[in-house]
DNA sequence: GCATAGCCTACCAAGTCTGTGGACTACTTA
DNA sequence: TAAGTAGTCCACAGACTTGGTAGGCTATGC
C-alpha cells in the first residue's frame, strides 16, 4: 500500500501540474485545496524539492512549482522517493536490492514470481507521468 | 513490500508443501530448516490454521500440515491474510476497500492507474498456488 | 526594515513489526 | 493414569514507521 504521505505527494503534484507555468503556489493554498495537514505537506514538498522534482521561491509571491514539465516526471520516481521500493521483495528490487539469505535466487519460486509482479507493475508506473494523472 | 512475517509464512508453507501427505511436521523442524525464529513462526502457523490453510495435531507425533492440497492454496490468499491488501490504494482494493475522500473515484488519474496495477498483480498472484512455488 | 513565506530542527503519540517468555491444554504412549 | 510431547494462548517489549505539531531561522520583495 502507498502511505498517506505518498497519496498527499501525488495530490500536491497533481495540483502543481494543473498550475504549471502559472508561477509559485503557496503551501497553504495546496494544503487548503487538497485538504492536507499543512506542516506535513511542508516536509513532503521539501523532500520533492531536494529530489529536483520541485523548486521553490521564498518571500512574498513565493511558493512551490514544478521544476520540470509534468510529462517529464515519472510516477515510478515519485513512488520510490516517498514510498520506497516498488517490488514486493528486497531480492527482487532494482533500486533497493538486498541479497536474500536462505533463498538462493536461482531456485526460488517466490523470487521468480515476484519478478513477474515487479515487471508487470513497472510496465505501468515507469510509463506514466504526472501528466497522465490529470483527467 | 512483503513483511518478514509474510516471507516466513511462504517459506513454511513451501516446506509443508514438500512434505504434503507425510504427516504432521514439528514447528521446531520447520524453524530449524527454514531458519525462522521459533516463537514467531508459532504465531504465524496458528494464524494460517485459523484461516483453514493448515491443520495441526497436538501431542507426540503431532505438528502442522496442509489442510488442502498445495495446488488449492492461492498465493493471493496468503498475501491478503498475512500481509494485507494487495492493491496500492484502499479505494482500489477488492478485499480491503475504503472510500477515498477528496478523490471522486470517477475522475482520479491515480485511482485509474492503480486499478491497472492491481489487476496486473492479481493476474499473477491469483493464478499461482503453493505448488507453483516449488521448483 | 518589515511582512511574507519557505527552511530546518526538534519532538511526539500511536501503531506495526519482529520478536521473547512462560504458563496452559490436549494428545499419545507406556 | 502418569509422563512426556507438542501445540495454544497471553503478555510484553524494543525498534521502527507513520502521521503529525511547534517554533524559531533565513531569504525575498516592496
Amino acid at each position: 500500500m502507498l502511505s498517506k504521505k505518498s497519496q498527499y505527494a501525488f495530490k500536491a503534484l497533481t495540483y502543481l501540474s494543473e498550475k504549471f507555468n502559472e508561477g509559485p503556489v503557496l503551501i497553504s493554498e495546496i494544503a487548503a485545496k487538497k485538504k492536507i495537514p499543512i506542516k506535513f505537506l511542508e516536509s513532503i514538498l521539501l523532500e520533492l524539492k531536494k529530489a529536483d522534482i520541485l523548486d521553490s521561491k521564498k518571500g512574498k509571491g513565493g511558493g512551490y512549482f514544478l521544476k520540470q514539465r509534468p510529462e517529464k516526471v515519472k510516477v515510478a520516481t515519485v513512488i520510490r522517493l516517498i514510498n520506497g521500493p516498488i517490488a514486493m521483495l528486497p531480492c527482487v528490487s532494482l533500486y533497493f536490492y538486498e541479497r536474500c539469505k536462505n533463498c538462493n535466487e536461482k531456485h526460488c519460486g517466490l523470487h521468480d514470481m515476484m519478478i513477474e509482479v515487479r515487471d508487470a507493475t513497472l510496465g505501468i508506473v515507469e510509463n506514466r507521468t504526472l501528466k497522465d494523472l490529470l483527467v
